[in-house]
DNA sequence: CGCTAGTCTGTAATCGTTCTTATTTAAGAG
DNA sequence: CTCTTAAATAAGAACGATTACAGACTAGCG
């Protein structure tokens, strides 16, 4: 309930808190993906989705946009296969289960793996952007 | 020194060992691969690397020997970006850095981190095959 | 309203990877 | 050594995800 929590309840205050212009198509991908759900979803599922809805935007524009909300850090890509990365809206500390078959993705919660040793910077002494873990299950 | 610490010091072996027969292509690529050296290698690269030394292959056969070496054990994919990934010749446990800008892949040995809690099997009870741990560094 | 920088569209291009089909080869039998 | 056959390879087409591009559109401002 702290303003940290839950900042921006509304798609158009997100976007003004990154410099992003709330323009038609951005405010509606915004609408889809912060609906209060975690999501994991695709550019091609986010397009797919958008059209179901009614939302005329080119494919180009989803890619466009998910990476420039990535960018401000309101996304979190997750590269799972070579040719396939999904974006999560659930930008906190945790980790992923990955379903090789299916290729599902469901979160591990953060607090559930503690790891040691995880160092802060590269060997030569650059900044670590952040840690990636995938728990890959075969079914 | 133990018979398993260095169990097939010729090519050949190892692909006996694992039921793969001894083409020239699979000899050759495995000669470029298993030289002693750890490596990450992308398929391209590979490629490159056997027209370099005279080696006739087509890069099908590289994909090919690459995934039949890694199902066999005796390569590790690491996926990085969505459209790159690497196989390690280091199957032993351990993890990575991955520099974003150059699309280095460097070691990180396993027992400098320390992880607890992570599960051997998914939430509906299937086996985890393997955990991935990328630390990504800007620069 | 009109200007301008920023944004969007549709399509073509690109990239890494996989597929396909004809050809070649390893390896065991005779 | 030759024959036979299943396995492996070559070459390029096909593929799917992503990016690039050039022109049209629009938010924000005076």
């Amino acid at each position: 309930m702290t303003p940290v929590a839950r900042p921006f309840s509304h798609a158009i205050d997100r976007l003004r808190a990154v410099w992003l212009r709330p323009t038609r198509q951005r405010l509606a991908l915004a609408k889809l993906l912060f609906d209060g759900c975690d999501r994991h979803i695709s550019a091609e599922q986010l397009h797919g989705a958008a059209l179901a809805a009614n939302i005329r935007v080119s494919l180009a524009t989803v890619y466009n946009t998910l990476h420039q909300f990535t960018e401000a850090g309101l996304l979190r890509e997750i590269v799972v296969d070579a040719g396939r990365s999904y974006f999560d809206t659930n930008v906190s500390l945790h980790h992923h289960y990955f379903y090789e078959k299916s290729g599902q993705l469901v979160d591990l919660s953060g607090d559930m793996i503690h790891m040691e040793g995880i160092p802060l910077h590269s060997p030569d002494g650059r900044r670590v952007s952040r840690v990636d873990v995938i728990v890959r299950v075969d079914g």
